[in-house]
DNA sequence: CTAGGGTTAG
C-alpha cells in the first residue's frame, strides 16, 4: 500500500500512464508538466516508475539536457543494480538522440552517480571517454572524477586529472582544490595533499576537514590534531560536525583520552550539532581509550535506537575481548526492535569464535542465511574463522569452497585456523601457496613459528619477508620477533630490532614496550631494558612486571623492590603476576624480611589471594636463605595441598644448604605427586653426593634407571655473527669440533693451573673418574663457551643461553675462563643471569 | 559539486 501511495503522489502525467492504456489521455507538453518534472522525479522510488517517466518524456518529445540529466541523477540515487544500468541506458540514448551541444551535464551526472554508488572504475572510464569525445569538462566534473579516483585509489588517473585541471585553468577553484586535497590524502600522498592545501589562497571548512581527515586516516593522527588547533586559530573558518568527527577519530587513533575529553568539551560549548555520526565517533573514541564507562554513559544517554552506535559499541567490545558485553549490546539492540545488519553480525560471529562457542556461532550462521548476508565476503571470512576456531574444518571449507571472491583475509583466516588446530605444517603449506599475502599473513606464520619454539625459523621468515618480498614489518611483527629474540638471548639481533622499530616509525606503545623490556632483560642487557621502560608513558601493571623481572633476573633485588614500591605509590593495582616477580627478586637477593612483608600484604592490602606459585616463591626464598625448617612449617600451614612445584622449591633450597633429611623428604613427596619429574632426582642425587652419601646417591640413580628416566639433555645457544649455534651436552657434530676441543683443553689446563678442581658430583652416570672428567668437559655451556672464544673478536662479551640450571662445574669453569681470556661471559640459565667478569659472578655463587 | 562513524584475519 505504501508503494501505491507513492505512485499516487506522482504528477498527473505519470498517473495517467499508470492507470490507463489509452495514449489519448496524455497531457500535452506544457509549462505545468515541465514544472512538475522535478518533483515527480523525486517521487520516483522504483525502476519501473523511472522507466515510465522516461517513456513519457520521449513521447512528449522532451529531450532537454536538463531533464535527461535529472533523470540520470535520480536513477543513480536509487542505487540498485537495475537503476544504475537504467541510468546508463538513458545516458546512451541521450548521447545518440539528444542535441547535447557539447554539454557535459549528462556526463557529470552519470560520473557522479557511478562514483557515489561505488562503481569507481566506470566513473573513471566515463570521465576518460568524455575527454576523448572532445566534450569540455566544467568545474563540477573534476570533483566527481577525483572522488572516484580517491575511492578506488586510482592514483595515476587522479594525477592525470590534476594535470588536466592545471591545463584547463581550474586550479584556482576552491571546490576543485578541496577535491584534490581529498584525493591525495585518501591515496596516502599526504605531502602532495598538503602542498595543494598550503598553496590555496582561500580555504573553507571542507579544505581543513579534508586535510585533517587525511592525517587521521593514515597513522598521522598527531598531525591531524595539530592541524585542527591551527584551524581554530584561523578566524575565517569555523569547524562543523564533520570536522569534529575527524578530530574525534584522530583522538581515538592516538588513544589520547585527555585530548578526546577536551574535544568533547569544546563541541558542547561551541554549539556544534551533535549528530548520530558524532555520537558513534565519540563512543568509539572512548572505547579505544579504554574508557568504557564514559562510552557506556553516552550510549545509555543517546539510546539504542541507532544501529551504527550499537555496532560501534559491539565491535569495540569484541576488539577488547569482552565478547559477553558485545553480545549483550546486540541483544539489547534486537530487544528494541533493531535488526542486526552485516556489520553487527561481524561482531557477533567474531564473539562466537573468540568464545569458541559453536552453538551460538551456528545460530549466527543461520541468521546470516535467513537475511541473505552471506553474499558479503567479510561475513564469510568471519564464519570461516569461527568454524576453524571451533575445530569444524569441514564447515569452514564448505563456506570457503563456495566463495566466489576469496580475499587475502579469507586465506589468512584459513592459515590462522590451521595454527589454531595445531596443524602448523598445513598452515605453512597454505601460506606458501596462497595467491596474495599481506602483513597479517606474515605475522600469522611468524607468530605460529614462535609459538612452536621455532625461533630461528621465525627470524628467517621475518628476514626473507623484507629482503625478498619487500614487505615492511609492523608492531605485531616486531612483537613476535622480539619474543623470539628474547628466547634465544640474541642481543645483537635485539639491538637491531630496536633500531628497526625506531627507523621505521613503528609506534612503541605499552604492549610493544613491555615486550622489548622483556626482550632486553632476557638478552642480558638490563640497562637497555630499563631505558625503554623509563621512556614508556602510561605504564600498566604488565610493564612494571617486566621491569621488576628484568631487575630480578639480573640480580638487582633492591632495585626490583624499589620499582615495586614505586608502582604501588603510583596507585596501580598489583596482580598475581607482579607479586611473582617481586617475590622472585626477594628470593634471588636474599631479602627475607621484605619478601615476607610483601607476601603478607598480598591479601590484606591488595586483595590478591596468594596462589600456589606465590607459596612456591616463599618456600624458595626461605629455603635459599637457609631457613629450611621455617620453609617446611610454611608448607604445612598452606591452605591448599602443596603441589610438586612447591616441594621442588624446598628440595632446591635443601641442596643449596646441603640438608639431606629435608631434601629426601621433599623428594619423596615429589615422587608421589609427579613421578615423571626428572629434575628432582638430579637434585636429590646432588645433595647425597655433596654429603658424601654415595650409597644413597647410587640408589637414586638406580631408581631413575628403573623408571626409565633420563636427565634431559642440556643445551646451550650462542650467536656468532647473527647465526645461532646450538650445542647439546656431549654432542660432537659441530663442524668446527676439532678446534673447539683444542680450545676446551687449553682452558681446562689454564683453569686447573689456577686451582680449578672438577666438580665430579655433577656427573650422575655410573662411570669411572676419567670418564666423569671427560663427560663434564663436554657440557653444552662449555662447548658454547669454547666456540665463542675461538670465533668471536677479542674482548667481546660471550652470551650463552642454557635451557637448564647452570652446573656448578661450568659456573666455576666460566669464572676461570673470564679471567684467563679477559672476557665478560653472560650466562643465562632457566631462571636467572650470571654476569661473569674477571673471575667473579654477579650471583655471588648463590643460585 | 568537495569533507565524516562502525568492517573480518595476527
Amino acid at each position: 500500500m505504501a508503494m501505491l501511495g507513492s505512485v499516487l503522489h506522482l504528477s498527473p502525467m505519470v498517473l495517467t500512464i499508470t492507470s490507463s492504456t489509452s495514449r489519448s489521455f496524455l497531457p500535452k507538453q506544457s509549462e505545468r508538466t515541465k514544472e512538475a518534472t522535478s518533483s515527480s522525479l523525486k517521487n520516483c522510488k522504483t525502476i519501473d516508475e523511472l522507466r515510465m517517466f522516461h517513456h513519457s518524456l520521449t513521447k512528449l518529445g522532451d529531450v532537454s539536457v536538463t531533464t535527461i540529466t535529472k533523470l540520470v541523477a535520480r536513477s543513480c540515487e536509487l542505487g540498485t543494480r537495475e537503476s544504475l544500468s537504467f541510468a546508463k541506458e538513458v545516458f546512451d540514448y541521450s548521447e545518440a538522440n539528444v542535441e547535447l551541444n557539447g554539454s557535459c551535464f549528462v556526463y557529470n551526472s552519470l560520473i557522479r552517480g557511478y562514483a557515489s554508488a561505488g562503481l569507481c572504475k566506470d566513473a573513471i572510464l566515463l570521465f576518460l571517454r568524455m575527454m576523448n569525445s572532445g566534450i569540455s569538462p566544467d568545474k563540477y566534473t573534476f570533483p566527481f572524477g577525483l572522488s572516484a579516483c580517491a575511492k578506488s585509489r586510482a592514483n595515476r588517473n587522479g594525477i592525470q586529472i590534476h594535470g588536466l585541471i592545471v591545463k584547463l585553468d581550474y586550479a584556482k577553484d576552491l571546490f576543485v582544490q578541496n577535491s584534490l586535497v581529498h584525493f591525495y590524502a585518501e591515496c596516502g600522498e599526504l605531502d602532495c595533499a598538503r602542498k595543494v592545501f598550503d598553496k590555496m589562497s582561500e580555504r573553507n571548512v571542507v579544505s581543513w576537514t579534508s586535510m585533517i581527515c587525511g592525517y587521521a586516516r593514515r597513522d598521522l593522527a598527531k598531525d591531524a590534531v595539530d592541524l585542527f588547533f591551527q584551524m581554530m586559530r584561523d578566524e575565517n573558518v569555523t569547524p562543523n560536525s564533520v570536522t569534529m568527527v575527524c578530530v574525534i577519530s584522530a583522538c581515538a587513533k592516538l588513544e589520547d583520552l585527555e585530548m578526546g575529553d577536551k574535544v568533547y568539551a569544546f563541541i558542547r560549548s561551541s554549539g556544534i550539532e551533535v549528530n548520530d555520526f558524532m555520537i558513534s565517533a565519540l563512543v568509539d573514541m572512548y572505547m579505544k581509550c579504554n574508557a568504557n564507562d564514559i562510552a557506556k554513559r553516552l550510549f545509555d544517554q543517546y539510546g539504542v535506537r541507532n544501529l551504527d552506535l550499537c555496532n560501534a559499541m559491539a565491535s569495540n567490545y569484541v576488539r577488547q575481548g569482552l565478547t559477553k558485553e558485545a553480545l549483550g549490546v546486540l541483544n539489547v539492540m534486537m530487544d528494541s526492535g533493531i535488526r542486526p545488519d552485516r556489520i553487527s553480525m561481524l561482531s557477533a560471529i567474531s564473539s562466537c569464535s573468540q568464545l569458541r562457542n559453536i552453538l551460538w556461532g551456528k545460530s549466527c550462521h543461520g541468521y546470516v542465511l535467513r537475511n541473505g548476508l552471506e553474499s558479503w565476503d567479510n561475513i564469510c571470512n568471519a564464519l570461516i574463522d569461527m568454524y576453524m576456531k571451533c575445530h569444524r574444518q569441514d564447515a569452514a571449507f564448505r563456506i570457503f569452497d563456495q566463495m566466489s571472491n576469496k580475499t587475502v583475509v579469507t586465506w589468512n583466516s584459513i592459515i590462522a585456523g590451521y595454527v589454531e588446530n595445531g596443524e602448523v605444517d598445513a598452515a605453512w603449506e597454505t601460506f606458501n601457496t596462497m595467491p596474495e599475502k599481506n602483513i597479517v599473513s606474515w605475522n600469522t606464520i611468524i607468530s605460529a613459528l614462535v609459538q612452536e619454539s621455532m625461533f630461528e625459523e621465525a627470524i628467517e621468515v621475518f628476514i626473507s619477508m623484507q629482503s625478498q618480498e619487500g614487505v615492511n614489518a609492523d608492531g605485531v611483527t616486531v612483537m613476535s620477533i622480539a619474543s623470539a629474540c628474547g628466547h634465544l638471548g640474541a642481543l645483537d639481533l635485539a639491538k637491531w630490532i630496536y633500531y628497526y622499530i625506531e627507523k621505521n616509525g613503528i609506534q612503541l606503545d605499552v604492549r610493544l614496550g613491555t615486550t622489548l623490556v622483556d626482550m632486553f632483560s632476557r638478552c642480558g642487557d638490563p640497562e637497555s631494558a630499563m631505558s625503554i621502560f623509563n621512556s614508556l608513558t602510561n605504564r600498566d601493571v604488565s610493564a612494571w612486571t617486566a621491569a621488576i623481572r628484568a631487575m630480578a633476573m639480573a640480580g638487582y633485588a633492591k632495585r626490583a623492590m624499589e620499582l615495586f614500591n614505586e608502582m604501588i605509590e603510583q596507585g596501580l593495582k598489583p596482580d598475581g603476576v607482579v607479586f611473582v616477580g617481586a617475590l622472585t627478586a626477594c628470593s634471588h637477593g636474599g631479602l627475607v624480611q621484605q619478601g615476607k612483608e610483601i607476601f603478607n600484604s598480598m591479601e590484606k592490602l591488595h586483595g590478591v589471594a596468594p596462589e600456589d606459585v606465590h607459596y612456591g616463591c616463599m618456600v624458595d626464598l626461605l629455603g635459599r636463605a637457609g631457613l629450611l625448617e621455617e620453609a617446611l612449617q610454611f608448607i604445612k600451614d598452606m591452605p591448599m595441598e602443596p603441589n610438586d612445584v612447591i616441594w621442588n622449591s624446598l628440595l632446591a633450597g635443601s641442596r643449596v644448604q646441603g640438608n639431606v633429611e629435608i631434601a629426601a623428604y621433599a623428594a619423596e613427596r615429589i615422587q608421589v605427586l609427579a613421578p615423571e619429574r626428572t629434575g628432582s632426582y638430579v637434585l636429590l642425587s646432588n645433595v647425597y653426593a655433596s654429603a658424601g652419601r654415595w650409597n644413597d646417591m647410587a640408589k637414586v640413580r638406580l631408581s631413575m634407571k628403573e623408571k626409565g628416566l633420563r636427565k634431559p639433555p642440556g643445551t646451550s645457544l650462542i650467536q656468532i655473527r647473527g647465526k645461532t649455534h646450538e650445542f647439546t651436552s656431549g654432542d660432537e657434530s659441530h663442524p668446527e669440533m676439532p678446534q673447539i676441543e683444542a680450545m676446551l683443553d687449553e682452558i681446562t689446563q689454564a683453569a686447573n693451573h689456577l686451582g680449578h678442581v672438577p666438580h665430579l658430583r655433577n656427573v650422575l652416570m655410573d662411570v669411572d673418574e676419567k670418564e666423569k672428567i671427560f663427560m663434564l668437559s663436554r657440557h653444552s655451556e662449555k662447548l658454547a663457551m669454547a666456540y665463542g672464544l675461538i670465533s668471536s673478536n677479542k674482548g667481546t662479551t660471550l652470551r650463552i643461553v642454557k635451557n637448564l640450571r647452570v652446573c656448578s662445574d661450568c659456573h666455576s669453569f666460566a669464572k676461570f675462563a673470564s679471567k684467563v681470556y679477559n672476557r665478560e661471559i653472560v650466562l643465562r640459565d632457566n631462571n636467572r643471569f650470571h654476569f661473569i667478569r674477571q673471575g667473579k659472578c654477579s650471583c655471588g655463587d648463590y643460585w
